[in-house]
DNA sequence: AGGTTACCGTACACTTGTGTATTGTTGTGT
DNA sequence: ACACAACAATACACAAGTGTACGGTAACCT
């Protein structure tokens, strides 16, 4: 038990439960849930459809699944960015705020995954429910760091939900498909504006 | 030739192409433009597929119609609001506010078509370029009501998108589903307190 | 080396969706 | 009244999707 016996070989010749995920994701990305199909994930990694039903009892399962990992994740990555706090009060509310707004590789298809979560949720209460419970969470993040600026519960409050709303709808209108997220760009300068406006004074901390 | 001869009897024996294209939207607001199926929109009719085949060429030409009929209300709307203005500034500003955050009977089932129309703009080159003419549109509009508040364009400009996008982000996060839109409400609250500390002078202007 | 298990292929039954062709029905003008 | 056009039903062919049963193959343990 020393070495890896089932790691995660590039060129594994059989699939794992993990593989189907990815690949349902990938597709997800791609298309919105409902282009999440058994035929064509098949085809996508190389095998009929034997492979699938042997990992998952039927499609319903592979979302359900496919919805746990993300909410899974989600969480992770709050109590991660919760965990490490930087001294600066601005540096440390800009960290969370770049993390929001990030958009490189991984994360911009972590993004069209959410929009298509949030297309899902109109239509599934339980996701609806989900999606909620990781936006509130957010949210409070948000809060908690613009109160160490602020000092304000109330303005607190209200401009981690006025930035947070912003660029979950920056992630919505106005960015053309395949280009650069250039409203994003945008929306930081904004933000980063207000951040220096408001507290005009050293840059790092420490 | 006086009355109408065809206006819109709730009890018409026979369907218009109108008809159907509201069939059509009332199935994209309940489960998006992958919802939207001959079979299911006759049945909401009362009717079979021969007369949608009647009306319709085919499916495509359905959603195309339905396409072009909201781009082409979106302007109409667009052009109204941009047609009288009010004499106050600020008041100004606080209409076209309102309107977007309108959410009441109509307006609920126009903000579930939109998110749909903007989940079909990442699967379809034509939606999204008509989506981004829209929200520049409405970005315009909102930029110039602001500036004859602050008299400066870079801030105007700031303001404008913040503000939209939060909006657009309202519509998609923490809104649960079949409750009253409080979301809406707290942005609503912050976006009038934001206007009054700016310009706490005369409520109206003369 | 051989057997077991994990994984995959294949073939079938079923459902749901589009589109077409053809026939039926109803309304309306003259 | 009756002809014609507008609208709708029916029946068919076809494609794509899910799920199931079962047969095949390859890896691994002993």
């Amino acid at each position: 038990m020393t070495v890896a016996k089932k790691r995660k070989p590039p060129e594994s010749p059989r699939l794992s439960r993990d593989d189907w995920l990815d690949a349902a994701f990938q597709a997800v990305v791609d298309g919105g849930f409902d282009n999440v199909r058994v035929l064509t994930l098949a085809s996508a990694l190389g095998v009929t459809r034997g492979s699938f039903y042997w990992h998952f009892v039927d499609h319903a399962e592979l979302v359900a699944a496919l919805l746990a990992r993300w909410r899974e994740r989600e969480l992770a990555t709050n109590r991660s960015v919760e965990g490490h706090t930087v001294e600066d009060p601005q540096q440390d509310l800009q960290v969370v705020l770049e993390a929001a707004l990030a958009h490189g590789g991984a994360e911009l298809e972590n993004m069209r995954f959410e929009l298509a979560l949030r297309g899902l949720g109109r239509r599934d209460a339980k996701v609806a429910k989900m999606l909620i419970e990781v936006d509130q969470l957010r949210l409070r993040l948000f809060e908690g760091k613009f109160l160490r600026l602020t000092n304000d519960a109330r303005s607190a409050a209200d401009l981690a939900a006025l930035f947070y709303l912003a660029i979950v709808g920056s992630n919505q209108a106005l960015s053309r498909p395949s280009s650069p997220p250039q409203v994003k760009e945008y929306l930081r300068s904004i933000i980063t504006d207000y951040l220096i406006r408001r507290h005009a004074g050293p840059g790092s901390a420490g």
